[in-house]
DNA sequence: TGAGGGCATAAGCTGGTCTTATGAGTGGAG
DNA sequence: CTCCACTCATAAGACCAGCTTATGCCCTCA
């Protein structure tokens, strides 16, 4: 663990970043251009949200709205800090959703089961777009790996699965919503990142790695597409530690694109391409053979689908 | 108890999702594997990491770890929660570092203009990674067009610029660092959603869109790539404005894909291929003429290509 | 069997956020 | 010209969530 951030100081992000409260706030003035229809909109009285916008303010040393007797208008910095505290309602508009579905375990509308990869990165996403939808609809989730999900689907304790292995456990129908693809990423300051051309496979196969342990899904396709030849240099047992340890430039890693869009986005991680070989593995939606998805199932299928 | 807060419809994420700390200490548990060293690792004391947690657990109706007398791991749904977490915290980070540039308008080392694209969507991200390189390195950030970017650059206001014209303001040198594209995209119950081929561009022409009023950036480029002659269904001020319409299905829009990058994940919005027409544009790192970008304005610029 | 790490409970303090009640400025309608 | 409707700000008190310190139980290991 390449840790070693840990600025001591009066507090970490919770102290520096308004809560969540108050960033909806802040959208709903954006929104409403008034501090006391926001207010209205949020449910709380008007001087609440006028207190709580000006001590945003102060946390941030930033002036974000400009107050006027017929209403208040985001300065420029405002509409800046505003799009970004959109971002953080977004996510945890999606953890809501996930948390959700988590928590209603039984008697639900629709129960889905789905591998870990897939509730990590796209199942939120999809529930949100589906309670955009249908609101009324109640999800709940259970999160394991290929063959639980098989199980729940036979034993008729969930109504659709999704799965990412290279096979379609027997008893179950499928259909692929999406390819995902194992690519190879270092930290920015690794010289793979300066490289120009493409790596070839053959130097993946005899430079040591940062893995996933033998026997989880992404190292079988990896292992696969080389041959079984994959040098490790560390094995870890996590998306999450794979990551962090390749970000910290311990050396260069293979995961699931899904897992590293954001570090990608950020920098913080850079694709290296590889040319000779194909890491792509289907991404499927499953259920019981012969039980076609229907009503909520099948809407939820269809918002998986472009 | 609360009740009357859960039939509101979009009333209450902050009352449904556990604050930043919480989160954070949350991430430091998966982290460290024991409440106490997490409690120390963010400095509070041991009782309080555990009564948090705990009020977490019981908020989200959820059991997120196993406590153990040697120690406390992460349950499944708790893994999964943690990285719906990070991408909260995440989201928080970027916030922070932008918030924080924002704040320190003057003396500081590395003072950058930005185009209002650019400081909403990309410079976070750079912000982190550059706090991340150079922990000390304090950044000023000042948002406007193109032309405000080029005053604070030529009155020796800026180290280092950022714009998204078609053009380069005169008296200064850039330097391409990404190509930036305008995109179709409609709400997913929309027809053009359904459509096999793409659209031709006539087509583009002919039907009403929602887009930013005349005179943005945004709307030049499509107006030259059509010919003057895209027709609006309504013209709105904001790329906010302009997202949350189409999103609600108000219609086609036209968008830099940075800007829907985020709901095009979450399929809220779905993109549409259109033939025959190109819609892209540079985004240019820009500096004064003969003041090449040195230190930390050289360092950012290093991380803004590839 | 004692030491030490790990977690839970109890009691009291503090701070932030809410509420209601009120004041003060602006602009349009009668 | 006055009244009213709308905006936002201020003040005083209630309340709750989280923190701390002090303590106890459980388990493991030497």
């Amino acid at each position: 663990m390449s840790g070693a951030e840990e600025r001591r100081g009066p507090g970490s992000l919770a102290h520096r970043v308004p809560d969540l409260g108050a960033l909806e706030l802040l959208l709903a003035v954006a929104r409403t251009g008034s501090l006391g229809a926001a207010a209205r909109e949020r449910g709380v009285s008007q001087p609440a949200a006028s207190s709580r916008i000006r001590s945003m303010e102060r946390q941030l040393g930033v002036a974000l709205v400009d107050r006027s007797p017929r209403g208040s208008r985001l300065t420029d910095a405002g509409a800046l800090v505003t799009d970004w505290a959109r971002r953080i309602v977004e996510a945890a508009e999606a953890f809501d959703a996930g948390a959700q579905a988590l928590r209603d375990r039984r008697d639900s509308r629709l129960r889905v089961a789905a591998s870990m990869t897939i509730a990590e990165y796209l199942l939120p996403g999809w529930l949100l777009a589906l309670r955009a939808g249908r609101p009324d609809t109640a999800v709940s989730l259970l999160a394991g790996n290929s063959t639980a999900v098989a199980e729940r689907l036979l034993a008729d304790e969930a109504d659709l699965g999704f799965v990412e292995g290279l096979t379609v456990p027997a008893g179950l129908d499928s259909a692929v919503i999406a390819q995902d693809h194992l690519i190879v990423v270092t930290a920015p300051g690794h010289p793979w990142a300066r490289r120009r051309g493409p790596l070839a496979a053959a130097e993946l196969a005899t430079t040591p790695l940062i893995l996933r342990e033998r026997g989880s899904g992404t190292r079988q396709v990896l292992d696969a597409a080389l041959g079984g030849l994959a040098r490790p240099l560390i094995e870890l047992s996590s998306t999450t530690a794979v990551k962090a340890s390749a970000v910290s430039g311990a050396g260069p890693a293979v995961l699931s694109e899904l897992a590293v869009r954001e570090e990608l986005g950020l920098r913080r991680l850079v694709r290296i391409p590889v040319r000779d070989m194909s890491l792509g593995r289907d991404l499927r939606a499953v259920w019981r053979t012969g039980h076609r998805p229907t009503g909520p199932a099948r809407e939820l299928l269809s918002l998986t689908r472009g």
